[in-house]
DNA sequence: ACCATGCTACTATATCATTAGTATTTTCCT
DNA sequence: AGGAAAATACTAATGATATAGTAGCATGGT
């Protein structure tokens, strides 16, 4: 299974938004000001569990994801639905859109992906 | 923030699904098998925290969650979604309901829950 | 071709997580 | 009241995480 440390996630986060990062870029875009060596040296953590790879780029690496987005999440929603909210993917649901936050546009966009999910299902 | 590890975890969804429980009902519930002494230590650790609370029952402590479910979720929800989902509640629901589990019955339960959401939005 | 500089490789260390053993206390039962 | 059984308290070992320093290598620019 793909669990990752908190710091891991900050790291992953950065490759999938960039696609692509050298540990310098990694670093740059780290909300906390860590060494040089620390980003690397999560990096090579990352890439000894074979979750992140890399190719020379000149003189540096260039580090790019090996888990996918969908896979990570999937992961921790898993769990997160087992443990948290017993098994109950509407517990979660209704935690998740009970955030004040969420605009009346947000939530009719959440609904049209449902309705188009069912659609699917009715095509089977 | 709360941030739970893997086996802390563990142990709260069995507080969460008893209400209360001793050492040993926790530790009979756990799926891996553990030491007696071990499921104690992660109950002290829990408390050390202020996660869970405990009162005598007889010769024993009856251990009971001082973090609610919905608190334990939406720290990691709100995680998953900036770190994993670039902060997009879409993107983190249409991977969840991409779920090929799910059925078309649990899906319009979901949608209701958001229509529910919505009318709420609208009275205000 | 050289060398400064940026990068990696290797090493180190403190803290936390996970697991469990031993000693001691408590209490329930006879 | 006394002792077995069961619980906690204390201690500890091991491994993973998080952080970073130093040394040395390589390459890009002049």
């Amino acid at each position: 299974m793909t669990t990752l440390t908190a710091r891991e996630m900050d790291v992953m986060s950065v490759l999938w938004d960039l696609g692509s990062a050298t540990v310098a870029e990694v670093s740059d875009r780290l909300e906390d000001d860590l060494a040089y060596t620390t980003v690397l040296t999560v990096l090579r953590i990352l890439e000894s569990k074979e979750l992140v790879g890399h190719e020379r780029e000149g003189r540096a690496h260039r580090y790019h994801p090996l888990l996918a987005r969908r896979e990570a999440g999937r992961s921790v929603l898993d769990r997160l639905r087992k443990k948290v909210y017993s098994g109950s993917t509407e517990m979660l649901v209704a935690n998740l859109v009970s955030d004040e936050r969420l605009s009346a546009q947000t939530i009719r966009r959440l609904r049209k992906l449902l309705d188009e999910r069912l659609e699917k299902e009715e095509q089977r």
